[in-house]
DNA sequence: CGCTAAAATTAGCTGAGGCTAATTTTCTCG
DNA sequence: CGAGAAAATTAGCCTCAGCTAATTTTAGCG
């Protein structure tokens, strides 16, 4: 009964979130909206209705519950943020920050999450104005002249420990 | 062929990096490092010889190579300018970063990646310090609101980790 | 030297999550 | 109404990546 979401799941629960703001949702709209066939769909909704997350009756439509628009809306919090991360202050193409907030999204914890929010805000905010401009014009320099530091710097040891439960 | 590395993958090989500056990596060592059992490594390590990042023969040390050396470089800048937003620019505690970290550091593109570091570096200028204190005022104004605050936010819920065990 | 303990490997299980092919149910339209 | 198309599901295969248990190899020591 832990109610803990895979990146898939919080994926096809971000989705169906979206589609249910236009009607009734059907398995086939979800399999487009995240690129998958069918039968992964299927079996993914299934999961998602055991945690409650959904209700679901065979070949009929998918509705979302409370407890799932919740879950929803933490992803697409996270979502936000990182758009506003990556387009907003680091100036990133929109259609290329998509594709890269999506995988980033379910890496985010809340703590992180909270932190970047208010680093947004604040780069957002009008007097931020020059320290944003002068990052973008960073940006833009260096996306120009790229290739240039070929820092093979290694030096720190920070390794990777499993949470371990 | 496709040298893609899977996060798993990437996390094997940065462990490897860093335990072969100090002498033989043997297989042990490479899963108390990973937090995993020895069989999980020994298959692992197979991957990684498949694809020329390390040379291992059975019951003997893993070698890392050049090329196993350049992959595992890009995950280390990858850790590192995490690192540096998290901890030095969100001013967040070294261990939690730690952990978020090595989810994300999988999951950030090139882009991102080159991005994100400009914008660590113009944070931690010397130029940047009424920018950066104001910020690290708010984030200290925000955690001590987020203790009042009902714990039913998306804040710790950490609902998309894989618990695995 | 030979025996045991530690290290490593192999075999095989689990679960997530993708896929195709085959089947079943539902819907739509003449 | 009923036939064919569309939607959905089931069955079954695949890879990745963790695990345990059993086995094999290596290494250390009396």
């Amino acid at each position: 009964m832990a109610q803990t979401l895979t990146p898939s799941q919080e994926n096809y629960l971000e989705h169906i979130l979206q589609l249910s703001r236009k009607g009734p949702v059907r398995v086939r709209e979800i399999a487009e909206a995240a690129g998958v066939k069918l039968p992964s769909v299927t079996r993914a909704v299934g999961k998602l209705a055991a945690h409650g997350f959904v209700r679901h009756q065979a070949y009929s439509s998918v509705e979302i519950t409370p407890e799932g628009v919740k879950a929803a809306q933490a992803v697409v919090r996270r979502d936000d943020c990182l758009m506003g991360l990556l387009v907003d202050v680091l100036d990133m193409d929109e259609e290329i920050a998509k594709t890269e907030v999506c995988r980033l999204e379910h890496a985010l914890g809340g703590e992180v999450l909270a932190r970047l929010e208010i680093l947004v805000s604040q780069s957002l905010d009008p007097r931020s104005q020059p320290w944003l401009k002068k990052l973008q014009t960073q940006l833009r320099k260096n996306s120009c002249r790229r290739r240039r530091t070929r820092g093979a710097e290694v030096g720190s040891a920070r390794l990777h420990v499993r949470p371990k439960a």
